[in-house]
DNA sequence: TCCTAATAACTGACTGGCTGGTTATTAGTG
DNA sequence: CACTAATAACCAGCCAGTCAGTTATTAGGA
C-alpha cells in the first residue's frame, strides 16, 4: 500500500510575501540587518532561499517592506488618536496613555524601533521614512495639541515641542529597555504603570493653575 | 636631489591601542558591529589591518574595548554626581541636569548608545556589561536618592524607580534623536533646553507641597 | 471522471565577491 | 646587527544572489 507521500511544497503565491515579511521582521528584529541571513528568513518563512527572490529582488527590499509594514498600523493609531482630539486635554491624554501600552505589547514596535535606530546610518532612507511618515506627524500633532491647550490657558507656558518629548520619551525608553536590557536579566519596566504615573506627573508639571482646577 | 621620503610607518607601540579604539568607536557608531569592516577601522587609525591583530586578538575584542572605554568616563560622572548627594534634592537635580548636556555633547555617548541598542541581541554580554556597570548603578542611585527624598517628605508618593525613568528618559531620547533623525534632515532637539524645561516640569510633578514650598 | 500537457511556483546546489583572520617579509630602532 | 613593529599579500569561510532542474497545480481533451 503506497503511503500518500505529503507534497514537498505547496504553491501559495498570494500568501508568500506576507509570510516572508513577517519572518523577516522577527529575524531582523533579533539580529539587525547585516547579521540576518537570508537562509534564516527563508527557513522561518517555511520556504527556500530561492523563493525569496521570486517576491523580492534584494535583501534591502525585504528590509524596506518590513519597515513599511511596521509603519502602517502605528500610523493608523496616530490618526485615530488625532481624530478624537476635541476632548479636553488632560482626559484625552489619560485615555491615550492608557491605550498605548497594550499597543506596544501586542505589536512588534520594539523590534522595529531597535532596527530603525541601529541601522539608521546604513539605511538613512528608512530612518527618514520613519521620521517623515510616523515620528514627525505624531510629534507634530502632539505639539500642536499642546500649543492649542496653552492658547486656551489649560497649560502653562513653555516650548510645546519639548513638552511633547517630555511626555512620550519614557514610553520609548520603556520599549527600548524591554528589547535591550530585560533579555540580559535586568529588572523589567512595567510600561503600563510607568505610563500612568508619568502622565499624572506630566500633567502636574504642565497644567496651569486654571487647568489644574478644571 | 634626494627628496626626503617620509618614513612608511613609525613604531608607536604605546599609542596604537588608543588610536585603534578611537577609530573603531567612530566606525562602529556609524555602521554598527557587523557592517563595520576591519579595513575601515585600520584605515581610520592610520594603520594596516594586520597591525590591529598585534593589539587585539579579534574583532569582538576591539568592540569590547570600545564599549569599556565608553563606559568608564560616564561612570565617573555618575559617581561624582552621587558624591554631592547631600545637597537638597531639587537643586542637586538642577545642577546635575545642567552638567549633563555638555557631557553628552562632548563625549560620543550617542554612538555607543546606538551600538548597545542595535547589537544587544548579537552581543548580549555587552548590553549586560552596560547595564550592570553603568545603567543599573546610575538608575539605582537615582532611585535611591528619590526614595530618600520621599522619606524626608520632599517628594510625593509613587514608585521611585519609575520617577527616575521619567526623569532621565527625555535626555536619552534626545541623544537617540540626534544620532538617528537629525542626520536625515529632522529638526534637531536642543538637549540643553530640553533638560532645563524637563527638570522643572518633573520637579513640579513630583515635589510634595512641603517640598515645593522650600 | 480520468489522463495528459502546459505552466509557473518552488527548490537547492552553486558561485563570486567580500571580509575576518594569518603570516612571510620589510623596515624602523637602539 | 639584533629585534620587533608594522606591512601587505594571502587564505578560508561565509553569504547574497543565480539558475537549472523539480514538482504542484491547472486546463483541456477524451
Amino acid at each position: 500500500m503506497p503511503s500518500p507521500r505529503p507534497p514537498k511544497f505547496q504553491r501559495r503565491k498570494a500568501d508568500r510575501p506576507d509570510e516572508i515579511v513577517a519572518a523577516a521582521l522577527e529575524i531582523f528584529a533579533e539580529k539587525g540587518f547585516a547579521a540576518a541571513r537570508l537562509d534564516d528568513i527563508a527557513a522561518r518563512a517555511g520556504v527556500s532561499k530561492g523563493a525569496l527572490y521570486l517576491y523580492f529582488p534584494t535583501k534591502q527590499d525585504i528590509f524596506r517592506a518590513v519597515v513599511e509594514q511596521g509603519v502602517a498600523p502605528n500610523l493608523d493609531i496616530v490618526r485615530a488618536g488625532l481624530a478624537a482630539a476635541t476632548d479636553d486635554f488632560a482626559n484625552l491624554l489619560r485615555g491615550l496613555m492608557k491605550a498605548l501600552p497594550s499597543v506596544i505589547a501586542t505589536t512588534s514596535t520594539g523590534g522595529i524601533v531597535k532596527m530603525v535606530i541601529g541601522e539608521s546610518r546604513n539605511f538613512p532612507e528608512l530612518a527618514q521614512a520613519w521620521h517623515d511618515k510616523l515620528v514627525q506627524p505624531a510629534l507634530g500633532a502632539m505639539t500642536g495639541a499642546i500649543a492649542a491647550a496653552q492658547a486656551r490657558g489649560e497649560l502653562r507656558a513653555g516650548d510645546p515641542r519639548l513638552y511633547a518629548i517630555s511626555l512620550v520619551a519614557p514610553m520609548l525608553v520603556g520599549v527600548i529597555w524591554r528589547e535591550t536590557f530585560t533579555p540580559v536579566g535586568a529588572e523589567p519596566i512595567d510600561i503600563a504603570a510607568l505610563a500612568e504615573q508619568h502622565v499624572e506627573l506630566w500633567l502636574r508639571g504642565v497644567l496651569s493653575q486654571a487647568g489644574a482646577a478644571a
